[in-house]
Order: structure tokens, then sequence, then C-alpha cells
DNA sequence: GTCGCTATTGCAACGAGCTGCGATAACGCG
DNA sequence: CGCGTTATCGCAGCTCGTTGCAATAGCGAC
């Protein structure tokens, strides 16, 4: 793994609008002036990962990915930087199957997910697919529905194949 | 909180092939045995706190009620325990909103919950509510939710009022 | 009763994530 | 450019839950 140039040491890499088209990283740094909060070298390499990142990605995981950046990095620094980021919107968090933190890069879309229980996969639910839920739910508790807190655990297709195919040979316990 | 009758002393209640009508935990014990696995204090005086514990508990309520009784129990024979009891169907659990584990106590109803992110209440979610989700999820994409592993989060009416309340007022952060 | 097999225990260490605290360093201002 | 304010950092320690391992103890068989 290449050492990044040390931060501020000669000209980084364009720094424009270039690459970052459609990513609201570049003007990170001033969202966060503009609510009196700063901009550090350990947020920017946090940026940084992210901006490399998309889907879904754990907590730990980024915490790697800083660390391969910076072996200085710390995690409490991350998790920190990660719940700021959650306030402007740049990320967003929910529980996976286990109950581990999973961030969302950009949640352009609002949406839940799936999960299921057997082979782990998840997949993303689109609002449009959740929207009778989501309504019958407000019609009889006015409860408003924060999809990206839903989160539905079942068996997928695949998985369902699979167990049909093994039959009643077992009664599987896994 | 009184002590429990010694197990064994005096008739149990009616354990026919009827139902497991109501106490389920008077079987426990030959249930795991028939299944080759054992009985033991540590695992009864779990099943006693389980016995007189209704609806969510977190793991660590539970740990905390068994060590109340028993100082010496250890968390990891709790949790472990109660893997054992899940795969009997006993318990179920979840993750709620904040990533903790919450058992749920004789899940005789399937059904998922709904949590306020705001005031953290939590609530039932019976079958009939989910079913369009459920019914839509399996028609189009083979997907056969689990309902215990249906978590819906959002705001409440409640919140939802006294947010519209606050007015405009508050751009709030939470 | 006691013997042996092995499920289970308790311990210790670990992983994810959070938090309080003193020290550091951004950043706005003059 | 230097100063003061205060957001942020890094650390140490904590909580919830899991796991590997050696020692213990269920429980079925003799």
């Amino acid at each position: 793994m290449p050492a990044w140039p040390p931060a501020g040491s000669g000209p980084s890499p364009v720094e424009g609008p270039s690459r970052l088209a459609g990513a609201p990283w570049a003007t990170v740094r001033d969202r966060l002036r503009a609510r009196g909060l700063r901009w550090t070298p350990q947020r920017r390499e946090l940026i940084d990962v992210l901006a490399a990142s998309t889907g879904h990605v754990t907590g730990s995981e980024l915490v790697e990915r800083c660390r391969a950046v910076d072996p200085a990095t710390v995690p409490s620094t991350v998790y920190r930087t990660l719940h700021v980021l959650e306030a402007l919107g740049l990320v967003s968090h929910s529980h996976g199957h286990d109950g581990r933190e999973e961030f969302h890069v950009l949640p352009e879309v609002d949406h839940g997910h799936l999960h299921c229980t057997r082979c782990r996969r998840t997949w993303e639910l689109p609002a449009g697919e959740a929207a009778l839920l989501t309504a019958a739910l407000r019609e009889a508790r006015g409860f408003a529905v924060d999809l990206s807190h839903l989160s539905v655990g079942g068996l997928c297709a695949d998985c369902r194949a699979q167990l049909a195919a093994l039959g009643s040979a077992g009664l599987a316990l896994e």
C-alpha cells in the first residue's frame, strides 16, 4: 500500500471539482466551518476514505481503511467524525443483522434494508416497495416511518430454494 | 422477590401432548435432554428469570437479574444459554434501535417492532399490519419475511405532534 | 455406585463502539 | 502575525457481547 503524500507537502493532485462531480465531499470543509465546526487532518482522511467508498460499510471497516492511510488513526475519532457527518447528512447509519453499525455513504435515495438471515446478504429496499407499509402505519398510528431505519429480515429466494431442495430431510438447526 | 418453589415439587400442571399452555418452562429440562443437551444449575437459574419476565428484555438485563439471584453468574454462560433456548424456540432475539440485543420471551405471536427514534419507545407490530409488505416482498422477490426480524424506525404520533408544536422554530438536530 | 464421554462452565482476552478528560490545535479576530 | 476561544484529538477505561481453552460436571451405561 502506497503511502500517501504527506499531507500538505507538494501540490496535491487536482483538487478541483473534476472527479468530485456529484460528490458533495468537496464542500464538506465549508459546510463544517459554516456550522462553527473544524476542518482537521483526521477529518480530511476519513472523508477521503468515504469518497472512495460506496454502498454499505461498517464502522470498523472505515476505521481500518483510515488506518491504512494513516496508522495513527484512532477509532474514537473516526466514530465521532462519522456522527458529525451524519448530522450533515453525508452519511447515515443503520444496524445490520448482527447489530453492527453500517454506514451508508451519500444516502441519495431513501431506502430500507432487506437481509437474509441465512446467507447474510443484504439488499436495498426502495421506498416504493415499502410504500404500502409506510402508508398503513401513518394512517393507523400516525407513525412516520423513517426508511433508513427500516430493516426487514427473512429468507431470500435463493435460500428458500436451497432449503426446499434439502427437502424434509433435515430439520437443520442452521 | 419470592423464591420459586423447587422445580419438581408438587404436581405440575397438565403436561400432555396438549399444549405447553402457559408454562413451556416446565418441559425445558426434558427438551434439552432429548437433544443430548444438559440441565445445569446455571440454566435453571436463567429459566427461572425468564419465566418471571415478559415482553422484551435486553441481554444485559437478564444477566443482571441472574446475578441478583446468583452473584456468581457469568455473562458468557447467560448469553450462551440464551442462544440454546433460542434454538429451542423459547426465546427469540432481535436488535433494538441502538443495536443492542433484545430478547423476547415466549414469542407466541409473530410480530415485528416499531420504534420511535426520538422518544425511544417501542411497540409491537402485529403480522396484520405488516401483511401488505410481506406479501409484496414475497411476490416481487420471493423473499419470506421473518417478522421477528422486522424493525421499523420512525417518528411516533406523539413525537410528530410535539415537533409540529415546536413549529419551525427549531431545526433540531434530534 | 462409579465410569467415561462430552456438553457446559468460568476465565481471560478480544472486538465493536462509546465517553470523560486533559492537552492540542483550528480558526476568527485584531 | 499572534491571541484567545473552544472544537477536536488521543487516551484510557467502560459496556455489551463473543470466543478459545482447560477444567468441571451432567447423565447414560455398566
